[in-house]
DNA sequence: TAGTTCAGAGAACGGTTGTTTACTGGATGA
DNA sequence: TCATCCAGTAAACAACCGTTCTCTGAACTA
């Protein structure tokens, strides 16, 4: 894979993610289904007409912007599972790596937990999507792992979703929490998902023996 | 409490639950920031320089939402507890009134999913207010249960929480489970919220044993 | 009954929006 | 070198917005 672009279109892609820029800035303080063409060309200092050369309407955008936000969920779940320490030890990590990965984008995580369930379609469908996907690889990670052995796959699906709610409910409190102003507001939050998510890990511990059973044998 | 309100006030107040009633009804398919003033009146049959007469702006009016769909959360969550049947039943009794209370006031669950995260910043702290007294009102009936004794005050809120979180987002999938088509997509999402109650019950009766002592009884 | 209050109507304002149409001028490739 | 392509420009459009000001008439009060 080559560098060679073209000043064409290596012109173009600039102004491109330029208008995803200044678009991601304004939405920290709006939602996309108010943010109009014109404020966004505006802020980049292109002619409101330019906007159309890289996308059908501000839903196109959107639906850009959820790849862009999502896209580096994938290594982020593979830097996580792929450590072998112990239980507790991974869990710290876990929220160490949100921690940090709102610090470093919390303009997409902003975006993300407000177009999940806004106003613009296309958008929502992107971000389930993209959430399914991250789901999936949970999944399979868990799934390898001594603790899911006799689990049904669906209960490790299950399972997975749990997590996966919870980072992203993690990752919204602790861009709230950083925002105003209070000092030590991150670092409860952080304690509070913490203990969460050992008490869903004791619950896994504990689910073969105590969970399941009762309903399936009589 | 007699009903003498005067034909004047009741008139009034008439007229601006109609505002309220169109506003939810407007939001089915876009988020608060981009619905506009005139749109609402418009679709009340009224002046748009009526909507003066009951709120400021829009802000304000989503406000009043939130108040409305958010109240009645707390008888919601006092029938829940109140039972006395096994943690079992108490689960399966919590699933199904979400799920009733979905199909009942869609628009209010639709409303406050979406604007918990949205960009009307009066309305965001209105929600997550109306949220944490909810969390509070759980946190003090699982206190008065048997299996929280000898629990941490911030233990059982912490569960709580979770416990609401969770219910809230139940509630956003079952609202976009029956709204997407598919038949049993309902019911797929109450299995999978009943499994997930049940492994957090499971983290919960073996939290003192093994989820705590861990970090404080060295 | 006479005077006051006030929810709602009506018209007008300056400003912003999305979209169309025709254009320019530098990169592109034969 | 020269014709082609195409990212970005410029102007104009009708439609809509929030807000202000003035007015009306029915419900209130004394």
């Amino acid at each position: 894979m080559s560098h060679s672009l073209g000043v064409r279109q290596a012109q173009k892609q600039k102004t491109r993610q330029a208008l995803l820029d200044a678009a991601l800035g304004l939405l920290e303080e709006q939602s996309l289904s108010s943010l109009g063409l014109r404020e966004v060309t505006r802020s980049v200092g292109v002619a409101p007409t330019a906007f159309y050369r890289h996308f059908r309407d501000m839903g196109e955008l959107g639906v850009a912007l959820v790849e862009e936000a999502l896209g580096s969920l994938h290594v982020m779940v593979r830097a996580i599972l792929a450590e072998q320490d112990g239980a507790e030890e991974r869990i710290d990590r876990t929220v160490a790596v949100v921690q940090q990965h709102v610090r470093h984008h919390p303009l997409h995580i902003r975006f993300v937990a407000r177009e999940r369930h806004g106003g613009v379609r296309d958008v929502r469908l992107a971000i389930a999507g993209e959430l399914d996907r991250f789901a999936e690889e949970v999944a399979a990670a868990l799934k390898s792992q001594p603790v899911s052995e006799g689990w049904r796959d669906d209960d490790v699906r299950m399972l997975a979703e749990l997590y996966v709610d919870r980072l992203v409910t993690t990752a919204a409190a602790l861009l709230d929490a950083e925002a105003d102003g209070a000092e030590g507001a991150a670092e409860q939050v952080v304690r509070v998902a913490r203990r969460q998510l050992r008490l869903i890990s004791v619950g896994r511990r504990h689910w073969l023996a105590e969970g399941r059973g009762k309903r399936d044998t009589p």
